[in-house]
DNA sequence: GGTTAATCGGTAATTAATTCTCTATATAGG
DNA sequence: CCTATATAGAGAATTAATTACCGATTAACC
């Protein structure tokens, strides 16, 4: 029954902070809460939302600790830090979980984000729309090559790069996806961090040095890749527990 | 000075069993080694590459260290792990470090790998330059759409699913890349298994339940895009340590 | 209404992972 | 050839994360 709760990911960011359950009691360095709660956090969202679609109106970590393979306590307490309050023998109302959830992830209303870099990549997150449903709205996309700019698929824009500024301030957008080859990523970060832009999605290989209080997080195919060549040649299990069941993230 | 090591990805197997350092003793069960220093190892390998180049020929794991922002105790039980061996004062001889990461990851030579569902984000893993430097080669695309087979876009073949069984036997092909709509995951993983796929690179958000031994790695946007949304929301940090710098993965 | 069964919430124990400390060694410099 | 030094390597200590445990609470059932 082998499963894990890996990521392939980097989060970077400076002013440690208010966290999930930074409530009025007003603590100095509240803990920064564990990544891998974070982590699972879309998964619980996403059983629940499912849950909820069809009628339910209860859940008990036990039912969520079945369906995703993990340990009952384990969900109780990342539930906890993300502000959920269960009763007893009946659980959690999926009407107040759900949107604390959603809350606590920043997903209430979708943030707006410019995609840079409009290759195979960029172009492939461009018209992905599976991420309404994760709070992320991609408004736009730029791109350097000439031929790429201006063509306007799917109903969204690319643009030269050269307008990034411009607009990324004047419509406020927070969020830069960076799929320029890695090359170029330490540059258009910078661009983009000029911009105005705090958070960083990072697909390109790419170690990147920002200034304090930008948030950057990595995504590194090759991470996951050596799990899986590795494990692949050598056959191995990554944990002498756990299970991959249910649905999820 | 911040910066984490953590990753979107879930591993499953089935046979615990030889691991990196699985040498001769035969111990009943080796430990599976930790995913962690799994996930290090392409960024390892990847400076080690580039400094080869550049003519070096040797490298400690304080050099490795400081490009990286790591612990150099940790890079050195890491490189113990994959079997590398250093000498005092000098350190680790690039000519031979690297070979061996390569072994270790099952790297060196690349896998033929099968991608399933020829959409957004299977054509830009299929044309994706990026792969060969990770030991991965693909070699074709499936897909159950009429309108996307046969289509050979930049001298990959898009097949007909009904042909994945065949080709992937004859083939040999032991890795599968989902890229199908979750919904279909399930199944189409089921057939690649069938097919004597042996490994599967889940980017569906599907949670795939498969015979022990078959290996799953999954990729979750969600997962990544929760820890970015949290911390750009709540603006915090990851851990009150470490540090971005160098280059990487 | 009392009883039972299931669940939350907090605390403690376990386990995994990282960091620290120390020793031995091989190399470079004198 | 000898010394000073940077380094690997092994093990201990620390820290973070997961899992186990225990009481309190609430709903359902008789
Ligand atoms: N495609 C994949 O499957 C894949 C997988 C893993 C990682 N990546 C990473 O994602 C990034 C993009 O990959 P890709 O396959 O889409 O490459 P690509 O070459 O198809 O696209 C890169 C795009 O960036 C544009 N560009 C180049 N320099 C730029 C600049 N300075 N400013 C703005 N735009 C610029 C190019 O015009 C091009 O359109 C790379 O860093 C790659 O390593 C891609
Ligand atoms: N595109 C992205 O940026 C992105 C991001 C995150 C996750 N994903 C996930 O990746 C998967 C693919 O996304 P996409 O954007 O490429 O979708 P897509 O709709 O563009 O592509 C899916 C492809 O799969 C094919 N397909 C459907 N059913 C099939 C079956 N049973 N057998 C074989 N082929 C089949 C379709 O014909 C289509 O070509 C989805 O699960 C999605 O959630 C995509």
């Amino acid at each position: 029954m082998p499963e894990a709760w890996e990521s392939d990911a980097r989060t970077a960011t400076a002013r440690p902070c208010g966290a999930g359950g930074c409530d009025e009691k007003a603590e100095m360095s509240t803990p920064p809460l564990p990544a891998p709660t974070l982590r699972r956090m879309p998964a619980y969202l996403r059983l629940l939302r499912a849950w909820e679609a069809e009628g339910r109106d209860t859940v008990s970590c036990t039912h969520l600790a079945e369906a995703l393979g993990l340990d009952p306590t384990l969900i109780r307490k990342d539930l906890q830090l993300a502000g959920g309050s269960g009763r007893p023998k009946t659980g959690y109302r999926l009407a107040e979980l759900v949107p604390a959830l959603e809350a606590f992830l920043g997903w209430s209303h979708p943030s707006e984000a410019f995609v840079i870099g409009a290759g195979n990549l960029g172009l492939a997150l461009l018209h992905y729309q599976g991420f309404a449903a994760h709070g992320l709205s991609i408004v736009a996309a730029f791109d350097d090559d000439a031929r790429k700019v201006g063509t306007s698929s799917l109903g969204k824009r690319i643009f030269p790069l050269a307008k990034l500024a411009d607009l990324g301030q004047r419509m406020g957008v927070r969020l830069g996806i960076l799929c320029v080859p890695e090359a170029a990523a330490q540059a258009v970060a910078e661009t983009c961090c000029a911009a105005g832009m705090r958070g960083l999605w990072n697909f390109t290989g790419a170690r990147l040095q920002l200034p304090e209080g930008t948030v950057v997080e990595d995504i590194d195919l090759a991470q996951s890749l050596a799990l899986l060549s590795h494990r692949l040649s050598h056959r191995q299990a990554p944990h002498p527990a756990a299970s991959p069941i249910g649905t999820a993230p």
